[in-house]
RNA sequence: GCGGACGUGGCGAAACUGGUAGACGCAAGAGACUUAAAAUCUCUCGGAGAGAUCUGUACGGGUUCGAUCCCCGUCGUCCGCACCA
């Protein structure tokens, strides 16, 4: 009865032919079913596909096909993120067209991801470097843009002046630019901007409502809004000290309560009392100039000094105006957020404190501990911010630190100055507007037109697509754009004058933001069809790297807002369900120290093991390899499983099913050879089970046991069913797993039995249910072996369309049940009783067990404790 | 510095969130089958003990009939933000 060992690659693209012959996966907007929208992040094509795409598209997958089998109208789309710098790089380094290495690379990790056999709608596939993406992209910020959504500022860039472009702040490293080496100035451009901080209080407040997502990402996103509840303060200038024809400066604080701790204001080098200080002084300016060049590098900020300088202004306290307190510049104060003026009060704040002992300024106790003593409590070198209680602050001594706050908010808000209040509440927020121009080439054009008469005129939409011109050289530094000879030059749609197209792109980032949106109805003219959209979205379950907890998902959220308040969507939230997953590690190899280290591919080492220990050595040579510490796949490290060399061995459904076992999805996993071959030997072991009774399984109805010696291969069938379906709806794939390895495992022996010509016609039955309860349940993450172990069992139609299996409720539920019993907290026996027995019954029974009357030596038991289906302690 | 998560066998992990700690897998060991190997099958596998038992979820305390789970403290690892006024 030797059955052969099942081949993948021959049954594998058999299967995935079929599902595309019957459009199994193609999702139609019209099906009257409940939508079910799962979505994995779209992969940017980097050229090919890597084991962390493996395990995101194959949780994906288990959703989209299980939710399918639940009877819901999936949709599950897939398309590419396709603009960005790794293009350019390519052009500029090969000489190759950004398009057509991007193109060239989709196609090569479109057809890795069709090897997988995911179930995916590609007739909705795009990539957002599609003119057809892109135009619509166009179309919405000019929407955007009459809605006062988009405006342009001058703003504060990091310019590489080697490479002639703008950095990101991710791109500067230790002050000079990434690819250049060339130190990175700051410089004035005048940028494009989306109002993100208009919704700032809504996208803080609808993080509560977004109950399907990690806490922890909710959590992220809180503290990158950054909401402060605080007071701005205006400050009359003494005048004569300075300050020119300035009256006033305002400060932000949080700290209002401290107020008769101040003893110096601090201004940012930007501020423009700062400017105004260094027109008169040339070591104010010089100063202000060390402060701008030094705001670059992030690594420098930590370490550095706390530094300032006196410009001479003076203010008057607010409560006070006899009292008088020195303007400094200084470097840690950010010109862009609050108004880049704060009072510093050295006894409540750490950097405060270290700034006036530096230059000598008064550090005044304002907050002591609740139990301390007003008289003596004073502050040396550690600053104190606890709570506590008022103390040196005038009307406010004793009051706790909020109720000090209320009292210098209530009187400063009637105080007036210059005919307004000299101080009002205020919300900051540490949100900044998203700044999205780039002065690159392979980006979505901003379609507006620069006239010299007209100003910025927005393209008319007639006119759009702006489109990228091809004819373009990447041999020099800069935007290809900016050089073209003739792509910027255009006539004035208002007044037909000669002027000149943006030749700014779009952040990449803008292209991630809606693409949810357009998958819903990607033929359509307009950006979205709102009907459809809004039928669609929100995804119900989204699925990608922690990595984009921040960014990606907060500018989607804004544009799901901002598409709505132009009428392309009706809903403000555009994920439901969020999952994080972990990443995929690898051990790493290498030889050599220090410089000379050498990384070497998984691929080149074989590992035996000798008396415990792993040693790792060199095929080729049979060198020794350092076998070093696990870490995510990276190309740098060479710790890289190639999914191509994995499949092309295993097959997909071992691949599928490896990353999907053993870790929680949310943690890494970690890829080893010794993991997936035992995955594949699963593989190999339900066939050949299958496959040997087939011939009995295929002639016999599926009908589970009622009673007699097939009971519990029905009853742990049916419980299995019910298991692993909440573990799906958990996304608990590895206990999932776990379960299909225990059914497995029992019906190992049933089955060879049945095999042998063994069984009863009742058992084939029973079996025969079991087996297919059994390929349903592995069919999200197994598809293709589900497809062929059905036709084995002499299945009608395609696993992929048939619905889930009911499980009954009978052989679910147990009659009897198996209780542990406790004695003082420890188990001692077990008893096994009627399932709806009742206290008494059980307490007598458990008294009745040798065990128990041993322990209780003949005295009577203090206490039994009875816990309904649970178990049973005895306290003696 | 601020905020958060986590710590269970040789390893990845379970434990229905207060109820039998270690399911399932990997690795390892023993055996069966085989001329042999692979594959497959059976058994063992936290520690101590011959055994009944004792002990054990980073460490120290607490609450409870009962704690991996709740509370307090300590140590360690990882992540996010970071001169935010």
């Amino acid at each position: 009865m030797a059955t052969e060992r099942y081949n993948p690659r021959d049954a594998e693209p058999r299967w995935q032919q079929e599902w595309d012959n019957n459009k199994v996966f193609e999702t139609d907007n019209e099906d009257p079913r409940e939508k079910y929208y799962v979505l994995e992040m779209f992969p940017y094509p980097s050229g090919r596909i890597h084991m962390g795409h493996v395990r995101n598209y194959a949780m994906g997958d288990v959703v989209a096909r299980y939710k399918r089998a639940r009877g819901y109208n999936v949709l599950h789309p897939m398309g590419w993120d396709a603009f960005g710098m790794p293009a350019e790089n390519a052009a500029m380094e090969r000489g190759v067209h950004p398009a057509a290495w991007t193109y060239q690379n989709i196609a090569s990790m479109k057809a890795q991801l069709k090897v997988m056999g995911l179930s995916l709608d590609w007739s909705r596939e795009f990539a957002t470097c599609d003119v057809e993406y892109y135009q619509r992209q166009q179309h919405l910020f000019l929407d955007f843009l009459d809605k006062g959504l988009v405006y342009r500022k001058q703003s504060k860039v990091n310019w590489d002046p080697i490479d002639n472009t703008v950095l990101a702040n991710e791109q500067v490293i230790d002050g000079r630019g990434w690819r250049s080496g060339a130190l990175v100035e700051q410089r004035e451009l005048t940028q494009w901007f989306f109002r993100i901080t208009d919704f700032s209080q809504d996208l803080l407040d609808s993080l509560d409502t977004l109950s399907h997502w990690p806490e922890k990402v909710r959590l992220m996103q809180k503290n990158w809004i950054g909401r402060s509840e605080g007071l701005s303060i205006r400050w009359e200038i003494v005048p004569e000290t300075g300050a020119g024809d300035a009256t006033e400066v305002t400060v932000y604080t949080t700290r209002a309560d401290t107020l008769f701790g101040a003893s110096f204001i601090a201004i940012a080098a930007d501020h423009p009392l700062a400017k105004k200080a260094a027109e008169s002084s040339t070591e104010i300016d010089a100063f202000c100039d060390e402060c701008r060049r030094a705001g670059t590098s992030l690594a420098a900020l930590e370490t550095a000094e706390k530094k300032g300088i006196d410009t001479g202004i003076r203010v008057r306290h607010p409560l006070d105006p006899s009292w008088e307190l020195p303007v400094y510049v200084a470097n840690f104060v950010l010109m862009d957020y609050g108004t880049g003026a704060i009072f510093g009060c050295p006894s409540g704040d750490q950097r405060d404190l270290d700034f006036a002992r530096k230059y000598d300024l008064p550090v005044v106790p304002v907050v002591m501990p609740g139990d301390g003593d007003a008289a003596t409590f004073s502050v040396d070198d550690e600053a104190y911010v606890g709570d506590g209680v008022m103390i040196n602050s005038r009307f406010l001594d004793g009051l706790a630190i909020e109720d000090a706050f209320e009292r210098v908010a209530e009187k400063l808000e009637q105080t007036m100055i210059a005919g307004a209040p000299q101080a009002e509440r205020k919300v900051n927020f540490r949100l900044r507007d998203w700044g999205i121009s780039r002065q690159r080439y392979w980006g979505c054009p901003i379609p507006v037109i620069h006239c010299e008469v007209c100003g910025v005129v927005p393209v008319p939409k007639a006119d759009l697509p702006v489109k990228l011109p091809e004819d373009v050289t990447f041999d020099k530094p800069g935007n290809p754009l900016d050089r073209h000879p003739t792509w910027r030059h255009v006539a004035c749609p208002q007044c037909s004058k000669d002027a000149r197209r943006e030749t700014d792109t779009m952040d990449t980032f803008v292209d991630s933001s809606w693409y949810f949106a357009r998958f819903t109805a990607p033929w359509e003219n307009n950006p979205t069809d709102p009907k459809v959209a809004s039928h669609w979205l929100p995804v119900d379950q989204y699925i990608g790297g922690i990595e984009h907890a921040i960014l990606h998902l907060l500018y989607s959220r804004f544009f799901t807002r901002a598409m709505k308040a132009v009428g392309h969507v009706a809903l403000d939230e555009p994920f439901k369900g969020l999952f994080t997953q972990g990443m995929v590690v690898h051990e790493t190899y290498s030889r050599g120290e220090g410089a000379q280290r050498e990384w070497i591919t998984p691929a080149e080492i074989i590992i035996v093991e000798n008396d415990g220990k792993r040693q790792a050595t060199l095929i080729e040579t049979g060198d020794p390899v350092t076998i070093g510490s696990i870490e995510k796949m990276s190309k740098s490290k060479k710790n890289v499983v190639d999914p191509d060399d994995i499949i092309a061995s295993y097959g997909a459904d071992t691949a599928r099913f490896f990353v999907l076992s053993d870790s929680p999805p949310d943690r890494d996993v970690i890829w080893s050879e010794a993991g997936v071959e035992g995955s594949h030997r699963f593989v190999q072991r339900i066939w050949r089970l299958i496959s040997e009774a087939s011939s009995f399984l295929e002639a016999s109805d599926a009908s589970p046991a009622k009673d007699g010696d097939a009971l519990p291969i029905s009853q742990l069938a049916h419980k299995t069913l019910k298991a692993v379906q909440a573990d799906y709806d958990k996304l608990a794939f590895n206990k999932a797993v776990a379960r299909l390895y225990e059914l497995v495992n029992a019906l190992a022996a049933p089955l060879t039995l049945v095999a042998e010509g063994k069984a009863s016609p009742e058992t084939i039955a029973a079996v025969k249910d079991a087996t297919s309860i059994l390929i349903s349940l592995m069919a999200p993450m197994m598809p293709h072996l589900a497809e062929q172990c059905w036709v084995e069992i002499g299945g009608t139609g395609l696993i992929a369309q048939r619905d889930w299996p009911v499980f009954e409720e009978a052989l679910v539920a147990e009659n009897e049940i198996t209780l542990p019993v406790q004695i003082n907290g420890k188990k001692r026996a077990d008893l096994t009783i009627a399932r709806d027995a009742d206290q008494t019954a059980i307490e007598s029974a458990v008294l009745a067990i040798d065990a128990v009357k041993t322990a209780l030596n003949g005295q009577n038991p203090k206490k039994i404790i009875v816990v309904p289906q649970r178990i049973v302690n005895v306290v003696v």
